[in-house]
DNA sequence: AACAAATGTTAGACAAACCTAACAATAATA
DNA sequence: TATTATTGTTAGGTTTGTCTAACATTTGTT
């Protein structure tokens, strides 16, 4: 288990990997855009990425994502998607909103809290989806 | 209305009010302690909340928090209440971590998504609690 | 009051993220 | 293919937040 990515770190990889599944290549400049940062911010997480094995990465080079990388990303991703759904269908939120606030807490959460985030989730959207939606949502 | 704080400060800035309502007075080393942070680092941040008129604040001085600083501080721990509640009560988390992770997202939430939190709690404690007790929570 | 301990401040470093501007390499097209 | 446009890299800055070590001030204790 490698140390913990900063959240800026995790957003790049899991901008990557989502871009590698949609285009089966990833470009520096795609990333960039992404996430609107300037392409030099995006060359120097790559270097840190590739240091840390999660991408293969050099000078030049087409960019790749490792096993390592993926699992790491997919972590991410589900705890975007998660949060995701609590804020839209539990909580009522709007998608841009649910969105912004996914993007930011997916990085800082607790597992702990996650999973609880997830099964109260599964648990409500089985038992009390309607009773909710009159009541709570607007 | 003056410009977001960042997370440090913010934490600061809450640190210095619970400290004032609890001794009203506040050190700077109670301040440290409190963050686990060095003095120097207290006192670049008094600086800067100083300057922004949310403390008052000189060399050597004693501290105070200023009217504005007042309304933020109680924002703050607002938001930093009303997670801890949600992930304790409609969660079932520990104590401990909920404060953990209520420390963090207090920072980042949106206000949006913030009240539809509150309001969810609110409803779910005044209507589904057994319920979810024995269903939901270990 | 004098000394010692505690607290506060400054100076100087460092790391993480970002930027712009200049330059290098690759890709597209006339 | 030669030229232009796009993309990638580097160099050098900035901001925020942290640190340690040295020094200044205040407080507490004989």
């Amino acid at each position: 288990m490698s140390e913990k990515l900063t959240s800026s770190l995790e957003d790049y990889l899991e901008t990557i990997y989502l871009i590698y599944k949609k285009n089966n290549t990833v470009k520096a400049i795609d990333v960039s855009r992404a996430l609107g940062v300037s392409r030099a911010s995006t060359t120097e997480a790559l270097k840190k990425l590739a240091e840390k094995k999660l991408i293969n990465y050099g000078r030049y080079n087409a960019i790749s994502i490792t096993r390592e990388g993926e699992i790491a990303a997919k972590e991410i991703i589900n705890k975007h998607n998660s949060l995701l759904e609590f804020f839209k269908f539990v909580l009522g939120a709007k998608e841009q909103e649910a969105q912004k606030n996914a993007c930011a807490i997916e990085h800082i959460i607790s597992e702990d809290i996650m999973q609880r985030v997830i099964a109260f989730t599964k648990y409500y959207r089985n038992n009390y989806k309607d009773e909710f939606k009159n009541k709570f949502c607007t």
